[in-house]
DNA sequence: CCGCCCGTCAACCATCTGGTTAAATCAAAC
DNA sequence: GTTTGATTTAACCAGATGGTTGACGGGCGG
């Protein structure tokens, strides 16, 4: 089970090249020569292109759901599990650029690899992190911490905060021109992704 | 300049294509298909495939552009230009979603064209949506209506709230599987996402 | 030392892909 | 009715692409 270094070298490379250059854009040839590597060893390892994929793929989201599940089970409030759950998901964006890259890449073809390992994960492990943070929410909901906010939406835009800036990457470099800035624009944006939904959900505060 | 009947179906089968396979992975005797046509009007209209490509693209954002930029100087208050922009960005998704699909792609390879036609938008017209809504969120901190956030950070949050649903529709339909609701679950979201935005970004109300 | 098998490689193959071309068609101008 | 220019088409092409194959090699059990 223990993959070769060969095997890993080459699954390295694909993961790579898939998410520069897309599933139909990434080259087997390019792919092999990348890893260094004769290209009839990616044959040899993972039979056709599109089970080298799928390989890929399904690492990319395993890795994913990895990333920040332990974190999110030691937060005692809701406040303190957005933060982590906010921490985990950038943080994890920024180290996995690649297997962020094809998450989205194939989520936004709507390929059905998406659905397929989503169902699977919900089946074998009813606890995978967005799950978690779903009934994080409910629960704060219940206990009247936060409004009564639909938990569904409020999870994506969560999510989609924290993985906006590496989608719309170039984008955001037009506002924010200087290029050595970004990681501190990336860490500076957990704070404020914090602020505002915290704000944002937070019980009315009943006022004048 | 008025393009034939031709050469707009072709364009039309294009973006289409463009944005279902990427740019690898559309084929040009496919998107002439697509429009009944023959391959080589492909190329006596568009001299190559990247050039086609670019077209498209281009269009693609002209067209976003366009989209609810007089929507947004009509606006009186905060609160109204975000709800404002909210609804002109979900309805512009909902109904153009090969065109956001595609810049959306642009943008997550990371690719030039994205940059050069915002940079050539940011000199030929400084007021334009973004621009706009950038400034206006500056003016709403000035005037103190809202709390004193990064601009740059609040105008891509909101951006992401909107877009997210669309980008990541296989992950969602998980979580609201039930398909026919797809409408109405992008509808409710713009309430979800203005309610969450606006006390997120409001002047706190000084309580206990 | 021998045979065996896994891993590796260069060469090869069928098919696909973007792009070209020369002939055919058509509409308007003369 | 013929000329002229834009439009359209089928056939074609060279190079790329995913995938295959047969040979080579070296480590290992015998």
């Amino acid at each position: 089970m223990a993959p070769s270094d060969t095997e890993q070298q080459l699954f390295d490379a694909a993961l790579t090249l898939f998410a520069r250059h897309g599933k139909a854009g990434a080259r087997m040839q390019a792919i092999a020569d990348e890893a260094g590597l004769n290209k009839a060893m990616l044959h040899y390892y993972f039979r056709s292109k599109d089970q080298l994929y799928e390989a890929v793929f399904g690492y990319a989201m395993q890795q994913f759901m990895a990333s920040f599940d332990n974190a999110l089970r030691t937060a005692s409030s809701f406040g303190e599990a957005l933060r982590l759950f906010i921490d985990g998901y950038i943080t994890f964006c920024k180290h996995h650029t690649d297997a962020m890259r094809l998450l989205v890449n194939e989520n936004l073809r709507g390929g059905s690899l998406v659905g397929q390992h989503l169902q699977q994960l919900k089946a074998t492990a009813p606890d995978a992190p967005p799950q978690l943070m779903l009934r994080t929410i409910e629960r704060a909901v219940a206990s009247g911490e936060i409004r009564p906010v639909d938990a569904d939406h409020t999870l994506l835009s969560i999510v989609s905060g924290c993985l906006f800036p590496f989608i719309a990457r170039p984008t955001a470099e037009v506002l924010h021109p200087e290029a050595a800035q970004w990681d501190a624009f990336v860490e500076a944006r957990k704070q404020h992704l914090f602020d505002l939904l915290y704000h944002g959900l937070r019980t009315d505060t009943p006022s004048a």
